[in-house]
DNA sequence: ATTTATGCAAAGTTTTTGCAGGTTG
DNA sequence: CAACCTGCAAAAACTTTGCATAAAT
């Protein structure tokens, strides 16, 4: 049988929020482990890495961003970080583990951050690009499971399925 | 507990095989399911698609092709096919489910001919990119079971596992 | 014949990089 | 102040497209 599927489905979109204050340097960030990976590694705490991890943060659960999106929202607030720096960041928090990096099927990437609690899949239509999440801690357990198999520390389990969704399977002749 | 999972992990890798012979256009095609989903929707039988298709069926089962990839091995063989009619095939091939369409972390696409009978998962380093296999019907059925949950068409259900191998756990640091 | 596919080259997207100047620890 | 980061603009990597020609049904 399968694991728990907890019916959470629900339609990815983007949030237009407001713009919220960001943080000067160094402010009460004592323990946060997401910077403390950082500087663990070596990596310094910026303006930058400091906005974009914010925006993570704010974002509901289960929504992504691409570099291009996450570019807008730190424009929309008045950080005027660039785009390259939008793709190192992403890049290094995702090596890091800290990001979780998403390959739909659209030619980009998208990013979500990386939070232990709350592991969700994607069932994604490949004729509308309809994308539903679902829980399931089981299929995440298999993972860390069949990784630990082949000597692999495993950073993230993903698990994808393609499909029609009930309007494309109509709509497909 | 975890599904079957069959030892049957190899490394990803190329096969420099030497050019065959590729068939006229026309020649005893009779019932190839293939070529038969093609026709069902009203596209063509030419000679590029079917030296495509004879490509990614001499693959051993488990490599993937990007379209480079692709367009190399048929230049290798002499068929002159544009770059452009490979992504072009590869599209169309994804779309109908005769191909598989992976996405692991390096910035492209790569494909693999779609066989039920041989469904397999990855678990990709992100260190160093070593991809290895593994096979596990028992999520193939969990991929079946969440799509019909929410109405879905499944076409392919993908189980990835990102992370450290043994090596590149030593390495970093 | 009609419709679909191909090749070419040009254009479009997405991502990476070199380098000079700025910042962090 | 040494090492690391950023912005900018240019380049690279990957994919799509317009159009004239060729091929399939």
């Amino acid at each position: 049988m399968i694991g728990d599927i907890m019916n959470s489905a629900k339609k990815t979109s983007d949030s237009l929020d407001k713009d919220e204050d960001k943080l000067p340097v160094g402010e009460s960030l004592g323990q946060d482990p997401v910077f403390d990976s950082l500087r663990k590694r070596g990596h310094r705490i910026t303006a930058q890495r400091e906005t974009i991890l914010q925006i993570f943060r704010e974002q509901p659960h289960g929504e992504h961003l691409s570099a291009e999106e996450l570019h807008a929202k730190l424009l929309e607030r008045g950080s005027n970080v660039s785009l390259a720096t939008a793709y190192r960041t992403l890049k290094l928090l995702s090596s890091l583990g800290l990001l979780r990096e998403l390959d739909f099927a659209e030619g980009h990437k998208h990013y979500e951050l990386k939070q232990d609690t709350l592991p969700h899949q994607h069932i994604i239509c490949t004729g509308c690009n309809l994308t539903l999440e679902f829980e399931d801690h089981f299929l995440e357990e298999a993972g860390q499971k069949i990784g630990s198999r082949y000597n692999f520390e495993v950073i993230d389990a993903q698990f994808k399925i393609f499909g029609l969704c009930p309007n494309c399977k109509l709509k497909r002749r």
